[in-house]
DNA sequence: AATACTTTTTCCAAGATTTTAACACAATAT
DNA sequence: ATATTGTGTTAAAATCTTGGAAAAAGTATT
């Protein structure tokens, strides 16, 4: 098996040259970051097998990183923070984090943690390959810089659009029923949610079958939900 | 899926009480033990999906502990420990714990570190991609895409349709009584029932019988109920 | 504060599904 | 053979669901 590559997220050059450093003595690979934007861009274009995440980021909050991050992979991050309180720790773990160092860190014990990590990688040595590109007749989508194209013509979503476009495109081919959907975006499912829904359907279809001749991405199950038909 | 089973090593009552307190709380199943040997003899014959290990144990220690449950077991084991030395940590994880806590530690972080362990165990087990669809001769159905397929072409099933094929499906080969049926999609048998009941089954019928020459999928048995016969 | 944009709510015609009713025919019992 | 009961089929009626317009409410931006 290949060398482990880790991403080092960083904005800080001394602590960034600690990290690698010690990295390089321990025989992984790495990349470096030093803010949210090419953190993301680093991410999705070379799929590290770890990244080492830094809070305090100057472009952006390392919490929409993870987020962000998330929407296509499953890559185990481990946050290395200044933020030493319960509730930071809390957020970034429910965000989708795998673990958190506060600073200042043991050396030994990053080294110790990653070799933890690595162990639990192997276990389960499935790796879908998730890319960070989605696909589906003239429909793309590119999950790390957020947006969708017909046909290379950018669409202009609004934030709910989006969302339900990626979990109907994540399930591609599969009925989601109304109440899947709306815990999905709104984390409940009430009365008026559904109504929501539909108006949010209407837009996208129209925002969608613009420019397609005939092909109907998204199909109505009468009583039950909607899905993403598979294109071509 | 089932709640999370937890299983709680840990010689001090106090602290014991207060983590088994709050698991309940946070709707976990729990076992608890007092000792290394409970431990390893809980771990094995109950298989927790969790293990939560506090090191300063009577009987052993706690290195130990993980050591022989590694030998047979993949389980994640998180720490709980007093012990807040890099040294302590670096062996607690290169003997093969998943995530060190020291004590005292904060109730919010620990479900926190919990929710996180629970995700990543999830990550894995996704789809086994077959499993979920049910064949009978050119008859397909895929469960978790809710949609059923006569040869490659897709039935338009309405909700009641849909659930009735599913319904003969899950019991091929045998026979259904009416009020079985009923039961099972309108959670009553009234007698009305059994005459919209038949209007289903012709239409049912009429859609699966379309394309198969001379094959009867349902069948019916006159005073009894009907019955998905098994094809070719 | 004004503006633009997004989200939510309300409504109803159009569409789809389910139920009911009617009748011919098949199976079973007397 | 005849009566009785059960079944398949069709069509209309009743009911429920959806799409989309339009307005109201809420947010962000300038």
């Amino acid at each position: 098996m290949n060398k482990t590559l880790i991403l080092v997220v960083e904005d800080d050059k001394p602590v960034q040259n600690l990290m690698t450093t010690t990295l390089k003595a321990h025989d992984y690979r790495y990349l470096t970051a030093m803010n949210g934007e090419t953190a993301i861009l680093e991410a999705s274009s070379h799929n590290p097998d770890i990244i080492l995440l830094d809070l305090g980021l100057p472009d952006m909050d390392g919490i929409e990183v993870i987020r962000k991050i998330r929407t296509w992979s499953n890559v185990p991050i481990i946050i290395i923070s200044a933020r030493s309180e319960d509730t930071d720790k809390v957020e970034a773990l429910d965000a989708g984090a795998d673990d958190y160092l506060t600073k200042p860190f043991s050396v030994e014990e990053l080294l110790a943690r990653l070799r933890a990590t690595e162990r639990r990688m192997a276990v389960g040595q499935t790796e879908p390959i998730s890319s960070s590109i989605f696909v589906n007749g003239k429909l793309r989508i590119d999950y790390s810089a957020g947006c969708a194209f017909l046909e290379d013509e950018e669409l202009h979503l609004t934030p709910i659009e989006y969302k339900l476009l990626c979990l109907l495109a994540k399930n591609l081919g599969k009925v989601l029923t109304h109440t899947y959907i709306t815990q999905n975006i709104w984390g409940h499912s009430w009365e008026n949610d559904v109504a929501s829904l539909r108006v949010f359907m209407a837009t996208l279809r129209k925002k969608l079958d613009k420019n397609t001749d005939g092909a109907q991405y998204i199909q109505t199950h009468v009583g039950i939900g909607y899905r993403m038909t598979r294109i071509e």
